[in-house]
DNA sequence: GAGTTATTAATAATAATTATTGACTTATAA
DNA sequence: TTATAAGTCAATAATTATTATTAATAACTC
């Protein structure tokens, strides 16, 4: 989810229409780095749209899946959670304060994946989670 | 989980009971390579204990996260999986047949992984994670 | 072996996500 | 405009993985 527009013309080209709760939700994501649960997206938007139910705000997320413009990650066992982000970076969980915060590689020292093939296998892409203490809890 | 004895020895230890089911559990997740879910694991011992209780899995494999014996992987999104090898290595998800691979850092070349300092964020543990497509699917 | 207490199986409860459906919008064409 | 067709919404029900409850049972201690 690069920009706005960028999604707005990808959702156009891709024959899906725009509705307020899917602007809604757009809006909300950009640029969004706390990597929120359906749960409280919907807590959230609710505010603006008192009526939004939990279905459309799946199933807008899972149409933004789709066509690439957010992608799920796993963070909790019982839930997923959502990122704007779709370039590879690295999640990292403080276990104090249960926020995610965004790693690139640039700042990941001592940190290297090779994602062509490894031990035989052909690699798509991968997931790097680490868990510990943040810097705002050490 | 290092050894049948080991694992017996810590659950002594640590006070819980020796019941048949956990050791049926137990000795079903020793050296198993499969990555099961609790599903798989009730299948596969229903058959010699036909009234053995899904909670009976669920608290049996709580327990042994819990002593560190085994841990769980989100490899999809709807369930968990389970894996007797508790040291750091990496898993390979197959999307051709849904096999999970272990690799072990001595096989990947390419990869390292410095788990001590990350952008100033206090690391305790890890989860590297590979989707593509495994050697035996090329 | 008897007593204590944790554990079991069965069942119900919880909670995240998905499916269904009928009313309602929106986009396009007449 | 207005009609029409298609897609989308909210509400609700359904599904499914996991956890909680509980009375009966089995494992450990003495």
């Amino acid at each position: 989810m690069h920009s706005f527009e960028n999604t707005i013309q990808k959702l156009r080209s891709e024959g899906f229409k725009l509705t307020p709760q899917r602007l809604a939700v757009i809006k909300y994501m950009i640029g969004n780095k706390s990597h929120p649960s359906a749960l409280a997206i919907h807590k959230e938007l609710k505010r603006r749209y008192p009526t939004l139910s939990f279905s459309t705000v799946y199933n807008t997320l899972n149409m933004l899946q789709k066509i690439d413009e957010i992608r799920s990650i796993h963070v909790f066992d019982d839930h997923l959670n959502y990122d704007p982000n779709t370039e590879p970076h690295i999640h990292f969980l403080c276990s104090k304060c249960d926020m995610v915060h965004d790693i690139f590689l640039e700042q990941a020292e001592g940190i290297q994946v090779y994602a062509g093939e490894i031990d035989g296998h052909l690699v798509d892409s991968y997931e790097l989670f680490f868990k510990g203490t943040c810097k705002d809890c050490r």
